[in-house]
RNA sequence: GGGGAUGUGGCGGAAUUGGCAGACGCGCUGGAUUUAGGUUCCAGUUCCUUUACCGGAGUGCAGGUUCGAUUCCUGUCAUCCCCA
């Protein structure tokens, strides 16, 4: 015990966190205390209650930890410490999402080795992290960039590629469960092999990617905003590029609809459903033809329309048929024109010798535009036209085709049907342009249809629209969907705004992809992949000389040694994929990984993941509200439809922290000079202040400025609880002579139960702010009795450990215990002490509080009324006028309304 | 333009199901202790009026429901976040 001595103060003893927070952190540390069970303690034979917490792990930079990581921290710091006394077994991990580009900057500046600073900002976080006291599990640490760690984020991926997505059953099946098709079968081993391949949830695609000269590598639309990078603020522009994608897609109305069962704030339930997109219409086919001349198109429009009818919609549209996805078949109507994307394959087929030209320039200047500026409303619409016409399919009517950039590839078909009077970018082009506007739709009330010259976009009754005229578009959409699919013209579609998520990056500081290419003689490849076998893994880094890259696309692991790139298998040679995976990868499963971390044989063990999951409370900021939870939840169906995991989603209760905000109110930033260094904080007023002053500051979901006067506020509330039970003005470390064995009076219990009720209570909700005011009324309360009873001061330590632990540990010692009290039963609050015997009830005339009387607890609405009745100033007030109604609500309120 | 969130003292913020608006903290004012205080303790602090009592107003703004609205409904304004 000598390192942990009851009093080491030199001079009197204060309350001096400076030597009781490094002394508790190394006793936890010492003393293994928080270290969590393999699996959940048993309560009578059974699994007991279990509670995991988990923290958005963070990604290690070199600029240390920022106010805003303890925010969350602290919080879940505060329910695990809280969980544990009340006998749940608690898993709170803590780890570091430590791939990312800053590193590899750094190396390529430095020429050392990514791994060298990644560790050293590791050290340097986990050194802050452990002197704000929080109760992790420091033997569960991982960091993605460990070889061992991501040696499984590797296996992840190997089911991913073994993995095809089963519609039917809207779960994901083994690659060799697939039925292939018996035209594939006919074609053979490498026709079967290609169709497996493009069913894979990994596969390889050669889409136009965002490709970024400046940092050398191609980035996800999520990383691109106004068409720059969203890191560093580079140019970026479009071009194709051969990619691995995962087919997130194919999850997406799981991901939706799964998200109904979730305890998350209905904001950010809203924002992933907005994310995803999902929209219902139809896909409908227009027929163009090989022919310009007007009748005899119409000719083989009708011709088309027979053999449709027979032969149904089809998979794959005909050579010359446009097909098109539409969200409003209601107003087909109405297509006036089409438009197609500059990307579309069809550009150079349906483009006349005439419009050539124009087209080739058009589509050269689309293909430097972002999809975001494509899409901006208030931007002039461009367009061209190519010269070609498409038959209305219910009209009859030749419609001209156009390109126009409003129109991405990537979305539905890549092709539309505009409808000017009912679209606002379909109006503004077709203004433009002078195309014809025809009104198919009626809004049902004046006010709605006045509004403005533009498109009504709304719903409403069908008009010019043959025999439908006059149904409301719900029912117009729904018959002539079913009309058009009898005659195998469209067919009812779902679309989504989710795209496949692009998962590979050119970088060098990122996990390897287990996948070797398959090279022919020449040394080309052949396009055949295969997948590092499982006893091979991990794929490691390879050595490199130096890390700069050559400002290709090709990824820097080109300029790997032979040893590493080649491979002979099977008298086949091989070359390993060069492309890394981007940063979400890791942080895609890590909250599995905490459950078994050192675990050789598997990414975890079933049964210690039966016993921990799901995720019981997960806090972290909002601005992984999208990206981050909706990968993770990805890739959680996935291992769950391959039987790895038991639960169908990660994460069952999310909670995301407000933004601290400088002490101007503004974002805190280098450039604004606001920035608060949580270290100085520490060292001024300690850990205990710091988390704290953190948790008071406001909900834990607001976002809230930073007050330096705030954080005295709190200390000063730690030294008045300290001297509470400590004698400062001892010469040693000793109890105050407040502190009295002897029974508390009623009113001492009463204050002490409604505060453990309250703070119990508070915790719960995660209303820490509450809590903290709670327990500072406690103190106010007891600084002025004569004494304080040990049956009074001992709850209440134990109440305000986990908010402020290294005291709270420091008071439990000076009040005779011995080690920890992380572990102590919870104060339990009794309802019968915590009540009051009587409660003063506002009397009001008329609504208006005009007196107050005092009743006992529990009194009834006679006795309540009659108080009321009796009070003098409330007899003036009602004098000489008409009773016209009264209100009573025993232990509320009475409410007397007259007249006169 | 769409979606979400938030508007309460000088400031951060409290207020089960509609029931005493402003808990708690900061700041400010006054007092006590102290050689001293960026110490500690006590008292006060929404605004207007008033020496004080009494009284009146008050939760962004305008309405509505109700005996009673910070809370529910309609409209509106402002700020922030996300998407476009």
């Amino acid at each position: 015990m000598a390192r942990y001595p009851f009093c080491d103060q030199e001079n009197m003893p204060r309350y001096n966190f400076a030597t009781i927070e490094p002394k508790w952190q190394a006793f936890w540390d010492d003393h293994q205390t928080f270290a969590a069970p393999a699996m959940p303690a048993l309560a009578d034979g059974k699994p007991g209650p279990k509670l995991y917490a988990l923290d958005m792990f963070p990604y290690p930079s070199g600029s240390g930890l920022h106010v805003g990581h303890p925010e969350g921290y602290t919080a879940t710091d505060i329910v695990c410490r809280a969980a544990r006394m009340q006998g749940k077994s608690v898993l709170h991990p803590m780890g570091f999402d430590a791939f990312g580009l800053p590193a590899e900057e750094h190396a390529i500046k430095t020429g050392e080795h990514p791994r060298v600073q990644t560790e050293q900002n590791i050290a340097t976080f986990r050194r802050q992290l452990k002197s704000l006291g929080f109760s992790y599990d420091w033997d569960r640490e991982i960091a993605t960039t460990d070889v061992e760690y991501f040696r499984w984020t590797q296996w992840i991926f190997l089911q991913l590629f073994d993995t095809w997505f089963d519609h039917e059953e809207q779960r994901g099946r083994p690659i060799s469960q697939l039925p292939i098709p018996a035209t594939t079968q006919a074609e053979g081993e490498n026709a079967i092999a290609n169709y497996r391949d493009e069913h894979r949830l990994a596969y390889q695609s050669e889409a136009p990617v965002n490709w970024c000269p400046a940092l050398g590598t191609v980035l996800a639309n999520e990383e691109v905003i106004n068409g720059k990078s969203e890191r560093g603020d580079h140019p970026v522009e479009r071009r194709p590029l051969r990619q691995w994608m995962l087919r997130i897609t194919a999850y997406a109305d799981r991901l939706e609809n799964d998200l109904e069962g979730l305890d998350w704030h209905e904001g950010i339930k809203a924002l992933q459903r907005n994310w995803i997109g999902r929209s219902t219409g139809a896909e409908v086919d227009f027929f163009v033809g090989k022919t310009v001349a007007d009748d005899q198109r119409s000719t083989e429009f009708e011709a088309w329309k027979v053999s449709r009818a027979k032969s149904g919609y089809p998979a794959k549209p005909e050579e010359e048929v446009l097909r098109v996805y539409t969200t409003r078949p209601d107003t087909l109507y109405g297509a006036t024109y089409m438009v197609i994307a500059p990307e579309h394959p069809c550009v150079d087929r349906l483009t006349t010798a005439d419009h050539a030209e124009a087209v080739q320039e058009y589509v050269r200047q689309a293909s430097f535009k972002s999809d975001m500026d494509r899409m901006e409303l208030a931007k002039e619409k461009t367009g061209v036209f190519t010269g070609s016409y498409a038959t209305n399919p219910v009209s009859g009517k030749p419609v001209p085709i156009w390109i126009a950039d409003y129109v991405l590839i990537s979305y539905g078909t890549g092709a539309i049907m505009a409808v000017p009077a009912h679209d606002e970018r379909d109006f503004e082009f077709a203004k433009q342009f002078e195309i014809e506007i025809i009104e198919v739709v009626e809004a049902l009330d004046r006010e709605e249809a006045s509004k403005g010259d533009g498109a009504f976009t709304g719903e409403g009754v069908a008009v010019n629209s043959g025999h439908y005229d006059g149904l409301p578009t719900q029912e117009f959409k729904k018959k002539i969907t079913e009309s058009l699919a009898e005659s195998g013209l469209a067919s009812a579609a779902v679309n989504y705004k989710l795209r496949d998520w692009l998962f590979s990056r050119q970088r060098f500081w990122g996990e390897p992809f287990p996948i070797l290419h398959e090279l022919d003689a020449d040394g080309n490849k052949t396009g055949r992949v295969r997948a590092v076998e499982e006893a091979e893994l991990p794929v490691d880094l390879p050595h490199l000389d130096d890390f700069k890259p050559h400002g290709r696309p090709e990824p820097p692991l080109d300029k790997a040694p032979d040893d590493w790139l080649y491979q002979e298998i099977d008298g086949k040679r091989y070359k390993r994929e060069t492309n890394t995976m981007p940063q979400w990868a890791g942080s895609c499963w890590y909250y599995l990984r905490f459950l078994d971390p050192k675990n050789s044989n598997a990414p975890i063990d079933p049964e210690i993941e039966k016993a921990w999951m799901p995720v019981d409370l997960y806090i972290g900021g909002a601005e992984h509200a999208v990206l981050h939870l909706l990968y993770a939840r990805f890739w959680h169906k996935v291992l769950f439809d391959r039987g790895v995991v038991s639960t169908c989603e990660p994460f069952q209760k999310l909670v995301n922290q407000g933004m601290i905000l400088g002490e101007n109110n503004e974002k805190m930033s280098k450039s604004r000079g606001n920035v608060i260094n949580p270290d100085d904080v520490t060292s001024e007023y300690g850990a205990d202040s710091l988390r704290l002053y953190e948790m008071f500051m406001g909900p834990l979901e607001a976002t809230k400025p930073w007050n330096m006067q705030g954080v005295s506020g709190v200390y000063n509330f730690l030294g008045r609880a300290w001297r509470l039970i400590v004698d400062e003005r001892a010469e040693t470390m000793s109890l105050s002579t407040g502190i009295v064995d002897s029974e508390p009076t009623v009113d001492q219990l009463r204050v002490l139960h409604k505060t453990i009720q309250a703070v119990t209570n508070d915790i719960d909700t995660l209303s820490f702010n509450t809590a903290i005011a709670r327990m500072m009324e406690f103190v106010n309360f007891f600084t002025k009795e004569q004494s304080v009873p040990r049956a009074c001061a001992e709850p209440f330590v134990l109440l305000l450990a986990p908010f402020a632990p290294h005291i709270a540990e420091e008071l439990w010692q000076s009040l005779g215990h011995n080690g920890t009290l992380a572990y102590e039963p919870w104060p339990e609050s009794d309802p019968a002490l915590a009540k009051d015997d009587t409660v003063e009830i506002p009397v009001q005339v008329n609504g208006k509080v005009k007196s107050r009387v005092e009743v006992a607890a529990g009194a009834d609405q006679e006795a309540t009324e009659a108080a009321a009745r009796g009070d003098a100033k409330v007899a003036e007030w009602i004098a000489g006028k008409e009773l016209i109604k009264l209100i009573v609500v025993p232990g509320k309120l009475v409410n007397f309304v007259v007249k006169g």
